[in-house]
DNA sequence: AATGAATGAGGGTTCATTCAT
DNA sequence: CATGAATGAACCCTCATTCAT
């Protein structure tokens, strides 16, 4: 399965993407140029320009169809369970399956940084990505499987030590499937939170 | 207090890393010219390319600074303490308080990526940061403080969830300082990996 | 009649690469500025780099071009001819009428040093613009026209006469058209080569 | 022997002269850098400075020098002989040596333009070098030894025939010793000369 | 006489963007 | 819709030269 975006078929505007996609992930936004991008996508600078007003603008654009397939997925994988563990399990599993399975869109959603100049407005790293914790978390509270501390270090604890492991494995420093880790995982972040 | 650079005064080299520090963090590496530096630091581009080789050496070099400082803090300060419950709580401490001290040093730690052209070794993020993480879970462990999982899912909990609360705070999402949070933050940790 | 290259006129690319040859005979390719290679030819910095991707690979492909021009010259002119002799007489007086129609054509041929980090490969000065003369001792040798000495000599003093009096004459040293001295220089590298 | 330069051993500003001597024959003119030279030299920028007002004045310095030695070697090997074809065979003989045992000296004399902005003046390829040429042709006329062609042709024969063959012996082109072909030489030239 | 840190003009080059076709 | 030649501001970097020590 591949999350994220089409590859060599597609419409010219799905192939523009999804060569940024790997391109930006790989090489990083500043040292991917527009005519790696037309070389890679099979299109042309004038197609670049004809779906895109600006470099900038592809990459908002890219950012905004990642995020909102991650909202989406998020959503009706996990808020689909009913108890805040069954909800953290699901949610580690998720974004673990989703590290091996898609490297590309992972990279993306968790290395695009906020404050850059490049992506305007907060990325699922900060806000959107915290909507589903803090859902979780919520939930839990009121339901009251969950601990009475701070929301906001409930959420960090939940959403921080997936994305460090993600990190380290996205870096190479864990080498084997994520997926492995993952019951260890659950069981220490919910430790972590249960009341 | 400032832990990273002196500011105005100091060698030529010193103010350079200095200028360099505050204008990577604030604008980021490749929004800020070698101009800039040298207009924010008072010297010269001559005077820039004497002391570094280009402006990436100029990175890894204030970056490998940082990260000895790092290092140097933490174990001082950390390892210093008995129980893994309170080098927990001890690293959590300093971890916010370096963060609400000096935003840049601790800024540069957590975003400069490993992965980057400019950085070409692993840093504080993966390899260095989890040194001190990675000690705190062995000797716990063997203390029989820590509960038996795996090494990668604990040190993960535990830099992850520091990290995470930095970034949002760092961002702007958390206002309050975190030193408000981090009582919280240790015991909802501490929850996680005790056994 | 120009040889080389069209001037004010023809494609963005013909008109850069007239535009530095003037200037790199002119000024020497050291001290001539892509800036003043885009004024002189009225184009722009990015035309430049369009069609070239670097100043160094400008000057190869000019050198190239020029080496080209010479080579087909040569031997629709001069390997026509039938004996020894007339073919030196030919060689002679195209390369005196060379100079004195197009001293640019002629001085970046002679000039562009092989060894130069410019130029990679052998010039004109070196292989391209031996063969001819390589020929022409070869041919006259087994004809019995050209004495039986090391050829090398023979190809050193045919060429290097030649080279020796265009070299004095675009120095300013020799004032006085070639054409002048072209019987005599026939007449005299004749006598040093016949058998 | 080494005709040029004392190397390591010497005054500071002999062991600077040496130097650049090798550095701008091996790397040309524009490819050396004056640290380059302060380290091969193993002196200091602020001494090259104190005995040469700048970088072109230090080739100047250079090209005068080699220039004097050069005449000096000339009038006193080859001048010294009486009839005009020894003369051409010593002129021959000690070019040919000269290249052999300082390719350094040699190639500087040759390379070196005249209209360069580096040497300001005429080089010993155009104006000094002519000199013994032309002064071995006038005498060998008056002698009437030498057939009476113009002056120009007959020395650009005797000069040019022999640089060509230095020339190429410096490009690698020829491979032998330039001292197994000076024989041949002379006697080409002799034969392209004498009346 | 010697040193080398500091200077900054000027160089080559990149690359996002435009627009005539 | 699509193309890619052309543009030029802005970049990083080099290096001859100066001068306080």
């Amino acid at each position: 399965m591949n999350t994220s975006l089409a590859g060599q078929t597609g419409t010219v505007r799905d192939r523009i993407l999804a060569a940024a996609l790997t391109l930006f992930v790989d090489k990083g936004f500043h040292h991917t140029s527009i005519p790696e991008i037309v070389a890679s996508s099979g299109t042309s600078i004038g197609a670049v320009y004809h779906h895109f007003a600006s470099k900038d603008e592809l990459a908002h654009t890219l950012h905004r169809q990642l995020v909102d397939q991650f909202v989406a997925l998020s959503s009706s994988e996990v808020l689909a369970l009913r108890t805040a563990k069954e909800r953290v399990a699901g949610y580690v599993a998720m974004m673990f399956r989703l590290t091996e399975e898609d490297r590309y869109f992972v990279s993306y959603l968790i290395y695009a940084r906020p404050k850059s100049a490049v992506i305007g407005s907060l990325t699922v790293c900060s806000q959107e990505g915290l909507e589903i914790t803090r859902h979780i978390i919520t939930e839990g509270k009121r339901a009251g499987e969950i601990r009475d501390l701070d929301d906001r270090v409930l959420c960090g604890l939940l959403s921080g030590t997936i994305m460090r492991l993600i990190d380290l494995r996205l870096d190479g420093v864990i080498t084997d499937s994520l997926m492995t880790l993952a019951d260890d995982t659950s069981s220490a972040i919910w430790a972590g939170i249960a009341s």
